[in-house]
DNA sequence: AGTAATAATTGGAATAATTCCAATTCGCAA
DNA sequence: TTGCGAATTGGAATTATTCCAATTATTACT
């Protein structure tokens, strides 16, 4: 796969937003691409800073917001912790299994959103549809 | 309606985990149930405090996580504020209305949630789920 | 190229929500 | 009626995040 390919998309999603590429903005989004675990604000921070080392955190939450507001990462909040950070576009749920604190995505089968939003009563008119399922995943995986 | 019956529900609740009635958790339970606006720890104080003048914040705090541990309080989060607490019990799902920052129950048909947990894949075994809407609610509602 | 205008980054202070803790107080049981 | 564990209290501490003013970078214009 090509490197740059996901940088031209940012590239690409800034733009059309009227922002800026700048180099925090492209790390931060390769770290949270790199590896799809979910961190938090502080672990994005500590990974971002092995590449560029005079980042502040301040920067790394305004990065994250930039990403969010572009629709390239979705926002997770579990509970009462920090918030979480996805860069997964599919339509997926989150299973957090409780044992190990780990958060997995969970492919969504097509008509599964348009199904729940015809739950809805008269007058709710929904954008976006959160999922979140607790408990165990019995299974190793990563 | 018997403004015992619900006291007598918590009293119950609590006794099974071992734990005690108070006054402070009695009056905290029926602040939720008054108004079922899913307030905010803050809220729930300033509520209580007209019954129970002298109670701390702390306490609120320590009584909605007791409430919530009995089974008869659900906590919900919102991206990133406060946690907020509701006493409805029935499969239900939120609905945010992003216009005025309230939250609406949504009662769920029966079988909503049997069907979702079924596209978990194997090893995935799920305790609860909870699902939000984010959206408009354009019609004028409690 | 030079420079003004604008956007982004930075560090530190400030805020918000929640938790922790040690000291009292309460309620039940022997 | 005394004692023991549970619950409450106030305040300090912690955590996550936001705010802000100063600096730095980038772009657009000449």
């Amino acid at each position: 796969m090509a490197p740059s390919e996901n940088t031209e998309a940012l590239s690409q999603r800034l733009a059309t937003s009227g922002l800026r590429s700048t180099p925090q903005r492209e790390v931060v989004y390769s770290i949270l691409l790199k590896k799809r675990d979910h961190p938090t604000a502080d672990e994005v921070y500590a990974r971002v800073r092995s590449e560029l080392p005079t980042i502040s955190l301040a920067t790394v939450y305004n990065c994250l917001e930039t990403l969010v507001q572009c629709d390239l990462v979705r926002a997770v909040n579990f509970e009462r912790g920090p918030t979480r950070y996805c860069p997964n576009l599919r339509p997926h749920a989150h299973f957090h299994d409780e044992s190990t604190g780990r958060t997995h995505d969970i492919d969504l089968p097509p008509g599964v959103l348009d199904s729940l939003t015809r739950i809805l009563p008269e007058g709710f008119d929904a954008k976006s549809i959160e999922i979140t399922f607790r408990g165990q995943a019995t299974d190793g995986r990563s």
